[in-house]
DNA sequence: GTTCTTGCAAACAATTTGCACAGCC
DNA sequence: GGCTGTGCAAATTGTTTGCAAGAAC
């Protein structure tokens, strides 16, 4: 039982199954969002393909991106200050946000990010998004390692 | 030490405290968040205050809300849908969110609902963010009790 | 051949910005 | 009185929609 798309071969499958055609555009789009690690935004996404097919259009990359959300083959985000990424990682686990420059990555997932309930409160639950804003390494280091050694300086103000 | 901000009057103070001004647009907004766990949108805010307000407009809500988000009193999330909600708990916890219905409540904050690592993949966190999305028990009903009762039914497509 | 997808442009929705007036301090 | 906040309208940004042509099945 395979958890959810890895590669370009099940995307194909996926949209035979649902009675979709299978396009290049579309699995071109889906091989670039496999290959980047980044989390890109569907701008992001769009630029790096046009150097690959030209003539792709914007709406082709949102509706691609829509029907894999959908489908529930890939994770839809927004950081937090409005921009929204996108993930074919659908297994459980925690997104880094580094409030300053805007980088993501993957929380390593260990103990507590494995967990999802199947029910809470009432609510059957379907999927769990966990986001970890703070700074990342670089950001640290270029704000000067004076907040890179946690000295119990306020860091309030 | 208070964690965060939780009367009117604390608000009152805080915008003193940052020099800013204390308008009543700003205590009522903030007053109506409080008094909300419903978890509104900027707009939704803005047309409830409009009743007491009338002449309240939504820039001033918008402002108010980012003041507030950016002094670390408030926080603000994306549903997963677009939808951007503002919450004034602060206290780490997790948010559950109807995908049929887009209701969202506040999840019983137990065991590792209260977990925030310091530090996580040289990350510094600062403040944790946690979606579960799912069905609420309005909407299971209301899909019929079928899917209510796990009976190990595919529930694809 | 029929149906779904693409690409372009227009439509939309949500949020921000510029500016003059009003309100806190 | 000085400075910030408010309200209105216009500007922006991100995303969706309508439609004709093209590709997949």
């Amino acid at each position: 039982m395979r958890p959810h798309l890895r590669t370009a071969e099940e995307l194909v499958a996926l949209l035979r199954a649902r009675g979709k055609k299978v396009t290049s555009q579309r699995v071109l789009i889906y091989r670039m969002l496999l290959a980047d690690r980044s989390h890109p935004t569907a701008e992001q996404l769009h630029s790096r393909l046009k150097e690959q097919l030209p003539g792709l259009s914007l709406t082709t990359v949102y509706t691609a991106l829509n029907d894999l959300v959908q489908a529930g083959e890939v994770r839809r985000f927004e950081a937090g200050d409005g921009s929204v990424h996108f993930d074919p990682e659908m297994r459980p686990h925690a997104e880094l946000v580094c409030v300053q420059c805007g980088r993501i990555d993957d929380a390593p997932t260990d103990r507590q990010s494995a967990r999802m309930p199947r029910r809470l409160h009432g609510y059957q639950i379907l999927q769990r998004t966990e986001l970890l804003h703070g700074v990342c390494p670089t950001c640290q280091e270029a704000a000067g390692n004076v907040a890179a050694t946690p000295h119990a300086s306020g860091h309030r103000t």
